[in-house]
RNA sequence: GGCCCAUUGGAGAAGCGGUUUAACUCGGUGCCCUCUCAAGGCAUUAUUCAUGGGUUCGAAUCCCGUAUGGGUCACCA
């Protein structure tokens, strides 16, 4: 008696029950207003969040966000080689620290999932897969495959050495031209299999697929015959790819453009169940120019520090500055964009796909420098000193301790000049803030032994000037006439005024008034530089400026 | 190697057949301002769009070839 599809079929998912048709039921098509995008990002737990990830992610919340669609979060658990502990919760709460949360989908291991067209997490969707496998090999259009890595390996060597393109397709494809008795014996003797789907295309012919981002692309069809369910029971990318875009519902599928050449693949898969494929939008990948070869190559998580995102966050960049980054490399209009909406949230901005540029970018990082260094400038001080404080609890327990011993002086420090259309720029990421703001600390600035006075300036005049000053202090002046008082003081001991007064005749002076504050500055901060002299010695208080002074004067003798 | 994608300055890029002697941002350089610093102001940084042909009155913009760079050819995603 011949043999059936059905039997092997049966044979294979003895326990699968349902059909596509049910599935179908299960996770009915979405009811959202015209033109509002489903995206995903579906990342496998095998490692730490990379800055491409975050860059893929990031489009695909923007896009949802923007069209009014759905932003969810998959999990892609089907290489159990491959998976490290831990990740996949690690991905998702450094996604959340940036803002970029999923609307639905894996939200963490102790969280419950979010969403009606669960499970998001692959490893506990094999029934889902193995009913539209099942199908597939009723349907004639997928069969179970015995050959061993020994035999492909030796497929390849054979293809390689007559140049012909290597893989399983056609003639090549020895197990697709197995007789249903001969698969089901095999089977049934215990012999390890894996499932390939039974490609109809031909690499000769070619198809026309659009991209959101590349425009349209004229592809080969696909003709290999890829292998959809692995010998484990997993399935492959390429389809769960097909499966879990398909109920989840996505209509728009972002991805780094290394999957453009499996498009083939997926536009076949889809087509072979009837399925209406998501659009595609292959995205750049984010580049480095390599040391050793000075050509670009991909952010690679091996070589470069900056392809973990974690190396941006401990030190100490501002979460924002990140996304504004990543922002105007998707989109170079987007600083534009905020420039002219300053208040508007960064999910405000109409993100295009088509303005986005097709060649990968590379990493900058003088310009993350300054859209960080804007950002931080632009804060509040009170945001900033609070996000300081955050970000110094994990990772600079000097600073922390700075700022637990005096909170309201830390925010005092981070006002100085901030608070004026053209605030000062002092900080790029929140670890330059420590070995700026260290000097306040009495004990730190005992610590200085050698201070750097302009030799310019001699020591009895520094004294001299010193003494003056202690004198008065001027503290109870505006910013605006502190100044006046460095002067006066500096006319008495035959400094001029001004620069231009000094350089007009030299010989009648010993320096000019910065001379003067000079002194004062480094006698007080233990530094050349520092910001406005005036707002710093207010935040110092008159006993502690007295203290070092005095100090100072004591070495002047 | 086959196939696919890309190619505008130091970086990100705008540009979509004629108001382009190539916008804007970052970086570099110079000058200026300033109590130092961080900034800020001004100027400068591609006569040319990888390259060679072609189409056109006219091309960075359209077509073809070449070069270069990237991606991909797994029971990894």
């Amino acid at each position: 008696m011949a043999h059936t599809l059905q039997e092997l079929a049966d044979l294979i998912f003895p326990q699968v029950s349902e059909t596509v048709a049910d599935l179908e039921a299960r996770y009915p098509r979405r009811q959202l207003p015209e033109g509002a995008m489903v995206t995903r990002f579906a990342p496998s737990p095998t490692g730490f969040l990379h800055t491409g990830s975050l860059f893929t992610a990031l489009v695909a919340y923007t896009v949802a966000k923007r069209t009014g669609g759905v932003y969810f979060f998959r999990l892609e658990d089907t290489d159990q080689k491959r998976e490290v502990a831990g990740t996949g919760d690690q991905l998702v709460d450094q996604l959340a620290w940036f803002g970029v949360v999923q609307d639905e989908g894996y939200m963490g291991a102790d969280r419950p999932e979010k969403g009606a067209y669960g499970p998001y997490v692959q490893s506990k969707r094999q029934a889902i897969y193995d009913v539209v496998i099942k199908h597939l090999i009723l349907a004639g259009r997928a069969y179970p495959c015995f050959c061993s890595k020994h035999d492909l390996d030796e497929l390849r060597a054979v293809q390689e050495a007559n140049k012909v393109v290597p893989g399983y397709y056609g003639s090549y494809a020895r197990c697709r031209k197995l007789s249903l008795t001969e698969q089901l014996r095999r089977i049934r003797a215990g012999e390890p299999y894996v499932i390939r789907f039974r490609s109809e295309g031909d690499v000769n012919r070619t198809f026309v697929i659009r991209d959101l981002v590349r425009g349209a692309l004229t592809l080969p069809e696909n003709d290999q015959d890829i292998v959809i369910r692995k010998s484990d029971g997993l399935p492959t990318y390429h389809f769960a790819h097909l499966v879990d875009d398909h109920f989840m519902g996505t209509n728009c599928v972002t991805r780094g453009e290394e999957w453009l050449s499996s498009l083939p693949i997926h536009a076949e898969l889809f087509k072979a169940m009837g399925w209406e494929a998501p659009q595609y939008a292959h995205l750049p990948v984010i580049m480095v120019n390599d040391a050793e070869t000075g050509n670009k190559r991909k952010l690679s998580k091996r070589k470069d520090r900056e392809a973990a995102v974690s190396y941006f966050i401990e030190q100490g960049y501002p979460k924002e500055g990140i996304i504004r980054y990543l922002l105007t490399i998707a989109n170079s209009n987007f600083e534009e964009w905020m420039r002219a909406n300053p208040r508007a949230d960064v999910s405000e901005f109409p993100f295009s796909f088509s303005k986005m540029s097709r060649d990968g970018a590379l990493f900058d990082l003088p310009k993350l420098n300054d859209i960080s260094q804007n950002y931080l400038a632009y804060m509040s001080a009170r945001d900033i000193a609070r996000a300081a404080n955050e970000w110094a609890v994990r990772f600079c327990p000097e600073l922390a301790a700075f700022i637990a011993a005096d909170p309201e002086r830390f925010e005092a420090i981070m006002n100085i000049e901030r608070d004026q259309p053209k605030p000062r720029k002092d900080y790029v990421k929140y670890s330059d803030i420590y070995p700026k703001v260290a000097f306040f600390d009495p004990a730190v600035y005992d610590r200085v032994e050698n201070l750097p006075f302009d030799e310019k300036v001699s020591p009895a005049d520094r004294r001299a000037i010193l003494e003056g000053f202690a004198q008065d202090m001027g503290l109870e002046r505006t910013a605006d006439t502190w100044f006046g008082l460095v002067k006066d003081l500096g006319a008495r001991l035959g400094f001029a005024p001004s620069m231009k007064e000094y350089k007009a005749d030299p010989s009648a002076f010993k320096g000019f008034s910065g001379d003067v504050a000079s002194v004062i500055r480094v006698a007080v901060t233990g530094s050349r530089n520092s910001p406005s002299l005036y707002h710093v010695l207010k935040i110092l208080g008159a006993d502690e400026i007295r203290r070092r002074v005095n100090r100072v004067l004591a070495t002047l003798r």
